[in-house]
DNA sequence: CCGGCTCACGCAACCGATTGCGCAATGTCT
DNA sequence: AGACATTGCGCAATCGGTTGCGTGAGCCGG
């Protein structure tokens, strides 16, 4: 591998110029600037980013933490979504992305912060359900530039899904069609689940309605085994809800195979509605009635604003970005049968 | 930050002896070993990647690139499956991954290649649609340590999931089922495309049945759309196929809602079948029967043999592992009605 | 008491690139 | 022609860690 070095044996001039020919700084004349860019090329030389990462302090890259115990963040279609974007964005300015090792399994690993402090990371954007973990405590105070998705820290940049006003517009769409009696599977407990279930309870609260405690239960996020058994176990109540909301499209499967085993029809006896706007979810029939999330804003937007906290960290507004997701209407809500 | 200079001030002890204290060489004693460490510790020394890189030139990074122009691998199903078990195989054995990047956007962008050798990257990993490219060339004839995923190159190793097998084995169960009219809409020309094609014509042939021409036609892997037109067209012919199969599971979305708008029923009417083993699909209604690729063997195969590669080059073979998927019965491929 | 051995540690070069400062060689102005 | 400004380049330190080789101290046996 041609160095600087050897670009400078071979152009006769010192290794300091060559390396501010290459950067374009304006103290080398125009004719040495072309001899050693020719030398370059003929050399095939290739810039070493560890030298320059160890001499700058600056590597350009971010970190991704996407924590994934049982169900990893790559195979999650909104997180893949939300990377996806991410990537892109940072890619077009120039940072690389590269991934927290998160293995447990490591001979002598290291803390996500030892981890990103190794690397030297510009910054690093963190999504993931276990906010509670100590390691993300841990990297979440230190003094690197941070961004979350869809959870709030202290004195951190927060881009977040409006999980809130999502759940309330379904619920709101829901009791517009003329539901009172609606359940809600929700997911385990997280800041995500928390903000729909109080858009949930907003929703009904402004209408008057009164929800029965077991009408609200949880269950595991993208799940269909347990939405199965919360379904069954809702539509054996005495008094059946007309209508069931899940806590993402694809746990929603679960329950509409339920429904349907049960010998109940989507929407006519049974409506429901899930969370996301996964593609394939929203396409098939029944068509899944959903808010979809925009995964590409949330995406750009963390990219964005994490790029600008390290680069311009006086003038960054350390807020929380609320990204509003979209109702979409599908084929699952329907009026309740008059009884 | 703490570095090795700071530790042997404190201990009163040579940069070298930390440096061999902290990685363990058994030339140290243990007393200045423990002091070493302790020191380390209340200092908060974190090791710095970029330094040690320069000086063994050895990254433990892996490189990953997955083209993405119109969709990118994240938010495909089947790569994001490869990609997940990759990155916890690696992972486990200490090696980080970086995209690389690819994004045109960029003002002074890299090919691959010169990213790969900036980074320094031990080892890249390549699975994308477009391997014909001149820049994913570049990159495989370089001397890198390289694994291709579902393409073949000469003297590399490549991972394959077996889709001649599996298209083989889906098209025999549509036999089996009594079917003779069997369309196949297949995905845009590639090596994946070639090989379930190859595999279709094994299984038509071997039974002796003739396709014809117009039975097998194309358009772009999941693309609702394309394959929705596609299947308009199929169901309009004179001699209408008893059974059509999809590029995958997604894009037998666009049929599935085609054939039903025709006001036919699936599988009474029409059999159908995707390629992938997408949960969302095959979970919902109507069950799509399709080939479930092993994703995760895949991604951990490529691997574990991208890492030998990598740490035993001299006894690591060169050559193509073939991954079987498995034909998973769904609910819509039934017997063709008889007339 | 001495030669030789082991143990524990330091020396110093090196990886490749960056950058503030100094300096010589020109050019410019009066 | 002399004072001064400008231009173009090199010097040398520095980032943090690694490692082969050398060496001094202490111990052994003879």
């Amino acid at each position: 591998m041609a160095s600087l070095k050897d670009i400078s044996r071979q152009c006769g001039v010192s290794v300091a110029t060559v390396s501010k020919a290459l950067n374009n700084h304006t103290d080398i004349s125009e004719e040495t600037r072309d001899r050693v860019r020719r030398a370059a090329k003929e050399l095939g030389y290739s810039p070493n980013f560890s030298a320059r990462a160890l001499k700058t302090n600056r590597t350009h890259g971010i970190g991704v933490l996407f924590v994934d115990e049982a169900n990893s963040g790559l195979t999650h279609d909104y997180f893949a979504g939300v990377l996806d974007s991410f990537k892109k964005t940072v890619e077009e300015k120039g940072y690389d992305i590269t991934f927290i090792n998160c293995s447990k399994k490591q001979p002598n690993r290291m803390t996500f912060l030892e981890h990103v402090r190794y690397h030297g990371f510009d910054g690093v954007v963190i999504a993931c359900i276990d906010f509670d973990a100590p390691e993300v405590a841990e990297l979440v105070q230190s003094d690197i530039p941070i961004v979350t998705i869809d959870h709030l820290f202290n004195n951190k940049i927060a881009i977040m899904s409006d999980n809130i006003t999502g759940m309330t517009e379904l619920t709101d769409y829901c009791i517009s069609k003329g539901h009172k009696k609606i359940a809600y599977i929700h997911g385990e407990p997280s800041t995500v689940t928390t903000a729909r279930l109080t858009g949930f309870y907003r929703a009904t609260d402004k209408q008057g309605i009164t929800i029965p405690d077991e009408y609200v239960v949880g269950t595991a996020y993208r799940d269909t085994q347990g939405t199965y058994r919360e379904t069954l176990k809702l539509l054996k109540l005495k008094d059946r809800p007309t209508c069931i909301l899940y806590p993402d499209d694809f746990s929603a499967l679960g329950g509409i195979n339920a429904i349907r085993e049960m010998g109940l029809r989507i929407p006519e006896d049974i409506s429901v509605a899930g969370y996301d706007g996964i593609k394939a979810v929203t396409t098939l029939e029944p068509q899944l009635t959903t808010i979809v999330q925009a995964t590409d804003l949330i995406g750009e937007r963390a990219a964005k604003k994490l790029i600008s906290l390290i680069e311009k960290p006086r003038t960054t507004i350390i807020e929380q970005v609320v990204i509003p997701g979209a109702l979409q209407e599908g084929k699952t809500i329907a009026e309740p049968a008059k009884k």
